[in-house]
DNA sequence: AGAAAATCTTGACATGTGTCCAAGATCGGG
DNA sequence: CCCGATCTTGGACACATGTCAAGATTTTCT
């Protein structure tokens, strides 16, 4: 049984803990419209009700703000997409699930999505971001996988490709739907929905 | 036939083109270094022999001078690719060759792909690079849908997906295959040209 | 050779940035 | 109610950046 005092550190643990992710979501929406390079912490303070030193209260420097904001940006997505591959029962209902799946979540928050692509974009170039760049390309790459071996499982058959080839087939088609879509085209939804239902089959031939 | 006078001024506005190049070229080894974001105009400057007030005699404003830089690396890249498709003359041997440029391809100038990559994020989020990012695609997605049809009538069999498919999985393969590669992976390069070779046929299916 | 035009350098200006800090405000326990 | 810890503010500092203009230097033309 804890002391009181261990119960009052904990809480004040977590109301610290609570008050970095108010900040990190608030953080978010500046980054996920304005992007990596053109957001400072002033502009993102000024979207709050806080000032800008108050964000190094709670962060360390804006890296670490940068790098909680995209751990917690991995949190929602993974959310997201869990539940995707459960529900069909034939390989045809995976397939279309599969592509109405990635698009509703295109759909859903395209500003989020460009700002992963920036994110990862910089940590090509910016040691401090490539860590969590690559775990949250793993878990996405598990995720596509996930699905794949669904897929396999329902028809009896083996995929003829690498986990790794079949996630970067399958975010390029996302990654350029994202792009028709943000340039204001209104059948990027629906053209990634049909691309993404067509390759899955593909990666079993 | 043109006067002397006319003569004069063709030559001093190539001059003028010549420097241009020049220094673009310049700006286009800082810019593969640094990125889009982290690269200066007096970086850039530091780089060549001049004085950082010289750039903005040869350009108007940096977002000239970088427009500049991406269309130049537009003309080698689709210089670099030309002449991928010719060679083969049976289907599997045009599925290897086309692993094969592409991994070559990376491998002779990973920075600059990276820089691309990185333009091209940037591009959603500045408009002002959105032109000249949906031209380069543009060349890049003809560039394998040329690949796709060579294949088509090697083997007498039509496509079975759309040009911006073909290409936004061709450049996921890409795309992350240069991820590892500049992440110190020594197999990304033969990933590459594996994953690549198995996709062609795939687009038949 | 000398004038005119071009090329190039240097320095300045306004702005924006990350970081840090000292002082005030707020809160919670004694 | 009061005091100490915690939270928050607003400003200062050093630095980097894009832009620009005035002057120096080189080239070009007559």
């Amino acid at each position: 049984m804890p002391s009181t005092a261990a119960v009052r550190q904990r809480s004040r643990a977590d109301k610290f803990e609570d008050r970095r992710r108010e900040l990190a979501d608030a953080a978010l929406l500046t980054l996920a419209e304005l992007g990596y390079a053109r957001t400072s912490l002033r502009t993102i303070a000024d979207n709050t009700e806080h000032s800008h030193g108050l964000l190094h209260y709670y962060f360390a420097d804006k890296s670490d703000l940068i790098t909680y904001c995209v751990q917690r940006y991995k949190d929602a997505c993974v959310q997201r997409y869990e539940g995707l591959v459960a529900e069909a029962s034939t390989p045809a209902e995976l397939a279309t699930a599969c592509g109405n799946g990635l698009a509703a979540t295109l759909a859903d928050a395209p500003l989020l999505h460009r700002l992963w692509y920036d994110v990862r974009s910089q940590s090509l170039f910016e040691e401090a971001f490539r860590d969590d760049v690559a775990e949250i390309d793993g878990r996405l790459q598990d995720m596509i996988w996930r699905l794949v071996r669904a897929y396999a499982d329902l028809t009896g058959t083996e995929p003829t490709c690498s986990p790794s080839a079949a996630y970067a087939m399958f975010d390029g088609l996302f990654q350029h739907a994202l792009q028709r879509h943000l340039a204001g085209s209104g059948t990027a939804l629906d053209e990634l929905r049909d691309h993404c239902r067509d390759l899955l089959p593909r990666l079993f031939v």
